[in-house]
RNA sequence: GUGGGCGUGGCCUAGUUGGUUAGGGCACCUGGUUGUGGCCCAGGAGGUCGUGGGUUCAAGUCCCAUCGCCCACCCCA
């Protein structure tokens, strides 16, 4: 096999689009309930937008970006940005004070691929601009909560206040001693991080650090008075809506963007990439991106990780795709059905027939694949009457029906 | 970037200590009386055994290299 997709990139086939499409047509439905208007935007944008964003000392601005260097343009490795670029652009917070946006779409990241991660991947993005309020926080919880919810997922919340730039560089202060005093015991890559990134160290998966960890300072514990009051809000929020979470004090984010709150989903069933929608509040990021000072909060679903877990589950079978099959029998009826068939089409109906006119037995057996609803058998005797056998797969009754009126016939499929 | 596993027709796979035309299942095609599906039966098409070297009288089966894929770490949705 010479020509194949590249590492990381999938291509998704005719029978699993049923199932992604199920997850689009819920989650509009579901953004729509929340008021969220859609906004689609380039894959494509300047690099420096993502390395302002996301935070140039990141690992995805580092080393995970699909860039063209030459032209210092990026593919996407996650939309935030870019929803907010096109915010800022089209002056969009002067139209309503709070603009509740969704964005569905392909991300890039030149990771090493492994189960429920993709070099190219899919996110559902839902994004509140405007409000500060922890009632939003929590309605957005609430949001990704149901679609989740509805599409038979179990998963659990996790939350956790990230604070703010009043108090978070106390905290990290104050955890970076800690974790000096007891940085022998640390793995490797928490020695490291130590110095990139000491909150990332709260959440590291070796059982040693964890065990360290356990005696850290919460960041919970040293929230100024706003963030603090802000937090308690969020969980009233939850609780006002019956959402059940629970704290998580070792929930971090790996962009640099975040604050106050976050939130995780977790499935205990996808291996290590359990997070399937993750986000938080992000209050300077408007304005660090040269907008005017603009509060905002939002998530991001990875959607080949619901498709994962949607596929775990029992699947109904597939439904009838097609209305009619019309099978001929001959050139001269083959020719009548081609026409027959376009004429159903345009009048709505989901029609096929065999272009190569196989026997009336292969026929059956195509129908019978393709979930056909009714098969119509034109052949020399109904020719002559300008008519044709409608037989009803299901209940195996036929009848004669004729072709002049095709309203008739829809009528017949229709029922 | 770092580990581990695996590569046999479209898909899943059997292939003994290397030995005659590489088997099976699914799917596909054609039939099983004259124009009829889902079951069953028969027949058929489809494979340079990832690729390239090497060892050998002989390699899918051993050795080396290479490419590819998967899983895990890292990171993240």
């Amino acid at each position: 096999m010479k020509l194949k997709a590249l590492n990381g990139f999938k291509d998704t086939l005719p029978g699993e689009t049923p199932l992604w499409r199920r997850l689009e047509d819920l989650a509009r439905d579901v953004f729509a309930r929340f008021t969220f208007s859609e906004i689609r935007l380039p894959i494509l944008e300047k690099t420096d937008l993502f390395a302002r964003s996301i935070g140039a000392a990141t690992d995805i601005v580092e080393k995970e970006m699909y860039t063209f260097p030459e032209k210092q343009i990026t593919m996407r490795p996650e939309a935030t940005a870019s929803l907010l670029r096109a915010y800022i652009e089209h002056g969009l917070y002067v139209q309503k004070p709070v603009q509740r946006l969704f964005t569905i779409g392909p991300m890039f990241r030149h990771e090493r691929p492994q189960q429920g991660r993709l070099r190219q991947f899919h996110q559902m993005d839902a994004e509140i601009l405007g409000s500060a309020n922890p009632r939003v926080d929590a309605e957005l919880m609430a949001m990704g909560a149901m679609l989740l919810s509805e599409l038979g997922l179990t998963v659990s919340l996790e939350l956790n206040s990230l604070g703010c730039p009043v108090c978070r560089p106390g905290f990290r202060e104050g955890l970076l001693v800690f974790l000096a005093s007891r940085q022998e015991a640390l793995c490797d890559d928490c020695r490291r991080r130590m110095h990139t990134n000491p909150l990332r160290v709260l959440d590291c998966k070796n059982p040693a650090c964890r065990g360290i960890v356990e005696d850290a300072p919460s960041i919970q514990d040293h929230l100024c008075p706003d963030c603090r009051t802000h937090f308690v809000a969020v969980q009233d929020g939850l609780d006002q809506l019956g959402i059940v979470y629970s704290l998580n004090r070792f929930m971090v984010r790996g962009l640099d963007y975040y604050c106050r709150t976050t939130f995780e989903f977790i499935t205990a069933d996808l291996g290590s990439q359990s997070a399937v929608c993750a986000g938080g509040r992000y209050d300077g990021l408007v304005e660090e991106l040269g907008g005017p000072k603009t509060p905002g909060i939002g998530f991001a679903m990875g959607m080949e990780r619901l498709v994962l877990l949607l596929q775990k589950q029992q699947q109904p079978a597939a439904g009838a795709e097609v209305d009619l099959f019309i099978a001929g029998l001959g050139e001269a009826a083959s020719r009548l059905c081609f026409s027959l068939m376009h004429r159903l089409r345009q009048a709505g109906a989901r029609v096929m027939m065999d272009p190569d006119g196989r026997s009336l037995k292969s026929q059956m057996k195509q129908a019978d694949k393709a979930f056909a609803r009714f098969v119509l058998i034109l052949g020399d005797a109904e020719l002559e009457r300008n008519t044709g056998m409608l037989r009803d797969m299901t209940t195996q009754e036929q009848q004669e029906v004729s072709l002049g009126d095709t309203r008739m016939l829809l009528d017949a499929i229709a029922a």
